[in-house]
DNA sequence: CAAGATAAAAGACATCTGTAGATTTAAACT
DNA sequence: AGTTTAAATCTACAGATGTCTTTTATCTTG
């Protein structure tokens, strides 16, 4: 069993062999549900040995949670605004930019979402509050709080956020961009 | 295939066949992970044929499904309220109550929230928000939205709710309760 | 209670899963 | 470039999956 935790130590052939399973596997869920796939279909979509496919996974969830793992540095690095303002305007700028990148790959994170992928989703979310958290804890902000802990509070915002997300990935008429983060703005107490 | 929508019509053998089933996963989920376990686990456990298994659910996900949709029925049915106050009011005494429904039945549920059964949980979820959604369309609290989308609203805060539930269940040294509550109500305006 | 209906059990089957050992192939290193 | 190293492939296997058909046991209704 392969495991390399670092990325840049793999080896070309491994960086390939996984690159060809996240692809086949990115394919083959917007065309049909995870759960009907097989690890024998994205084998023969990604052109690799079943055996190699279990060198690198124990089984097909595993593929998806590395192919989420993915999505979410992404995610993370895209969504960060660089100068950080206060916590508020940190978080509102934060969920802009998370609405945009989950916008351009509606069909895909639909798919997770609908595939028994959301423990891999929920990692996402953690580290989401835990970005909010250290802003709320930086002392110029605490007492913005009014005494909230800010584990709470950043858990409970991040939390609503996401949720809101989903809700407007997975509706089929969604609610314009626009009047979702005017609503969002009305929710979060001014600092 | 067996498809009955109304547990009334269910035959005696039938009833008893899908009860055993649910006893004996959650029997085995709260012994080892959800994933480890082979629908000839289940099957065995309840002393009930494999095939008898497929004539009532198409995979074991499917059972895991039907097992929690029987936890949302009894969730719902002891969270909400009887005399509908503020909004504000019912989504705390809602919230109070369904932290003590999980509360009880932590062991499950977390093994739940590790099994991919999270898509089932966002069921729970909808309904909730639904719930709320009645409540802030409300002629007589419409103006304490100050012109939020209610639908918008009730997804916020119950998401909110749920990412709090989901977190405090997950933690093996969870804040305190009260603590939890009291947080809650400064996030939530008053009315 | 008896008759008819239907669910559960039994056995069989093709396919998928996860693992192991031996072999081939290709990357990495000096 | 040639050698070393390790990944990918190949073959094979036991167990699980999902779907049949047939038989047996049980429920429901008249």
């Amino acid at each position: 069993m392969i495991r390399q935790m670092k990325q840049d130590h793999l080896d070309l052939r491994q960086r390939k062999t996984r690159h060809s399973l996240v692809e086949a596997l990115a394919k083959l869920m917007v065309e049909r549900p995870f759960q009907e796939l097989s690890v024998s279909d994205v084998c023969r979509q990604a052109m690799v040995h079943r055996t190699t496919f279990y060198a690198h996974f124990t089984d097909k969830q595993e593929l998806l949670r590395y192919m989420m793992q993915q999505m979410e540095n992404e995610c993370i690095s895209s969504c960060i605004p660089e100068d950080s303002g206060s916590p508020r305007q940190f978080f509102l700028t934060a969920s802009r930019n998370a609405l945009h990148f989950f916008r351009d790959r509606k069909a895909l994170y639909r798919a997770c979402l609908d595939s028994g992928a959301d423990t891999e989703a929920r990692l996402l979310e953690d580290a989401a509050a835990r970005q909010l958290y250290l802003r709320l804890c930086q002392p110029d902000f605490r007492q913005a709080l009014h005494g909230s802990d800010p584990e709470i509070a950043a858990r409970f915002y991040v939390g609503a956020m996401f949720s809101l997300i989903r809700w407007w990935l997975s509706s089929d008429t969604p609610v314009p961009e626009e009047r979702l983060l005017e609503n969002l703005e009305r929710f979060i107490p001014s600092v």
